[in-house]
DNA sequence: ACCGTAATGATAATACAATATCATTATTAA
DNA sequence: TTAATAATGATATTGTATTATCATTACGGT
């Protein structure tokens, strides 16, 4: 008799890992560009298309969100994370978490504004520019 | 003697007049496609590149600037305000001027990071949603 | 080791905002 | 009013990030 179950997929593949790894080594959000120069180091001829695949498949589980700046390409990062902000440096462009968080953000907006969540972006200059 | 002035261009037309009120009159940051709209009730048949290239001269000339959210095509402002922050609404997506500014930012980062500047946006219900 | 098939890699296709093109319209200096 | 030409409107084109296609590769259960 023919089995039943459905489609596995979720192999264990090289590429997978690496992209994986990148985004979780990196300890910062990542560019789709950006996994691939990272990832494709340990894993050459790796695609633009397998990174954008395996993105999109661990934003779906849940394994890395998305981080959005303004005016910038998505980003990605670990998930699981606690709430926090990011800092882009004028020089590198490069994305870090800050890990704190401004108090006083509920009285900022005229009557009749309900805040229910905020965004923060700190611009300047990093630790190695 | 031919004149040796440099091309006036400049011209007033009704159209740029109707793309400037309507960023002047909503108060708030507009698409363009939101300008094309509210424009566009004045001025039947203006079409999109007359208000891309409106919106363009306009911000050369810095009469207006142009305003990014996490993940949001550019919107544009008058210029000429003061530092401000933004709120969008989750419902009607519609963004509004915040005019206040959160005060303890310089001390969320890390030693060797340099603060510069900030963006800050909030989201949540509006007034009318 | 073998086989079924999910995943990959190269690249074509797509989506969409923004710009370029160009015949026509309309402003402005005379 | 007229003439010169800047600006417009309709649409084609571009630019670029992301997704689809498909032949090939390589996991993984047997």
């Amino acid at each position: 008799m023919h089995s039943i179950d459905a489609p596995k997929a979720e192999r264990a593949t090289r590429q997978r890992a690496a992209i994986r790894d990148a985004i979780e080594q990196a300890g910062r959000p990542l560019l789709a560009q950006e996994v691939l120069e990272l990832a494709g180091l340990h894993v050459p001829r790796l695609g633009i298309a397998t990174v954008y695949r395996n993105i999109k498949a661990m934003v779906e589980e849940g394994a890395i969100k998305q981080v959005l700046l303004p005016g910038e390409n998505p980003r990605f990062e670990l998930a699981g994370h606690a709430h926090h902000h990011h800092f882009q440096c004028y020089t590198c462009q490069k994305v870090f978490d800050i890990h704190s968080c401004p108090s006083d953000l509920l009285n900022l907006v005229p009557k009749g504004f309900k805040v229910e969540s905020h965004d923060l972006t700190l611009y300047g200059r990093c630790k190695d520019c």
